[in-house]
DNA sequence: TTACTCACTTGACCTATGTTAAGAAATTAT
DNA sequence: ATAATTTCTTAACATAGGTCAAGTGAGTAA
């Protein structure tokens, strides 16, 4: 569990320097929390209160449409960060669901104390400054990508980029992250 | 001029709180610059040394893909900003244009002059960490929508968000930025 | 005024990907 | 071990949107 939360605080130090009391107060704000398998730690209609760092495991957060179809729009795995962003910052509702594709540790931090925090610590606006920022540019890529390139271009994309991808997620979902039906990536994987 | 200044003043404040004294800083690190209609602000190769707040006018920015395709990803008009951020950020070589669809105003800070100002006014990173947050979201929900929804609700949606676009800029830049080609956007709007 | 370019439309045809349906293979529960 | 469920594949057919080619109109330049 250390060892997980010395992993938050590497990736902190990597754009915002922390002294070793900062480190301490990001520790305590931050609750480690435990999802199994297939548990849904988000679902439509209830407030995301909170904000979530992946140490281990993998989740998927997806939108489920009016006929039903599963949208996936994350795919997230060990030293990154989950939520939805919109419901945890202006308090609405959240459209999505949250679910663990593996029994998965987390550590939480709610809004309020999300804020708090900021303030008392306001390097690492900072850091989440420039968190948004590179996933606001991957964001543009992967929209421009899905514009403008075959499914099978994208296929390989995430195979050279996301690897890991592939061994741990159902081809089902990797589908629907690139936007195809998995007949469609059947039929991808089969002319390779 | 004048009056541009203060526009920009009041978005920075509408995220986070700066001084009198503040506010005159930002204002000597922003350089206004005019760009005329069908000008260029930046060309595949050169590095993006600055990041462009529009006071007037409207721009595009694209890719020009290998068939010679013009794959535009943004249109951005007064009171937004507009750069690559990708190259300046990270000072590497720039793989888009941006181009003035009108005579367009802008005010310009270098990557330099930004990290200084971020420094002395560390409040300004709030103001950063939120506008990249709310590009994040935005993306997502526009990759979403290309992902899943027809040519047709994506026309639908920009028209309803953003129906200035349809009297200043020409279809088939909307066309491009919707990902469809001009004989799409033009079968659909037939159907209306 | 005439020519030239750029924006836009239309129609015929084509292709990538979706849809439906069925079954095989793998995983999970009993 | 057996059954039940979920994942993955295959094939036939359907369709949204792309491609190509031609033409009209509007704006700008000479």
């Amino acid at each position: 569990m250390d060892k997980d939360n010395h992993k938050l605080i590497y990736y902190f130090n990597k754009w915002s320097a922390l002294t070793k009391e900062d480190e301490s107060i990001i520790l305590s704000a931050f609750e480690p929390i435990s999802i199994q398998k297939k548990k849904i730690l988000l679902e439509p209609g209830k407030l995301c209160t909170q904000l979530y760092f992946v140490t281990s495991g993998i989740l998927r957060s997806y939108y489920v449409d009016v006929k039903g179809t599963e949208q996936i729009y994350q795919i997230r795995m060990e030293n990154s960060w989950i939520s939805d962003l919109e419901s945890f910052f202006s308090h609405t509702p959240s459209k999505y669901y949250i679910e663990a594709l593996e029994d998965t540790q987390l550590l939480a931090i709610t809004h309020h104390r999300m804020e708090q925090l900021l303030v008392e610590i306001p390097n690492l606006e900072r850091y989440f400054r420039i968190l948004f920022q590179r996933a606001y540019v991957n964001s543009l890529k992967r929209l421009n990508a899905t514009m403008w390139d075959s499914a099978l271009d994208r296929y390989n994309e995430l195979l050279k980029e996301q690897p890991e991808v592939f061994q741990r997620v159902p081809l089902i979902y990797i589908a629907s992250y690139l936007g195809i039906t998995p007949e469609s990536l059947s039929r991808i994987r089969k002319m390779k």
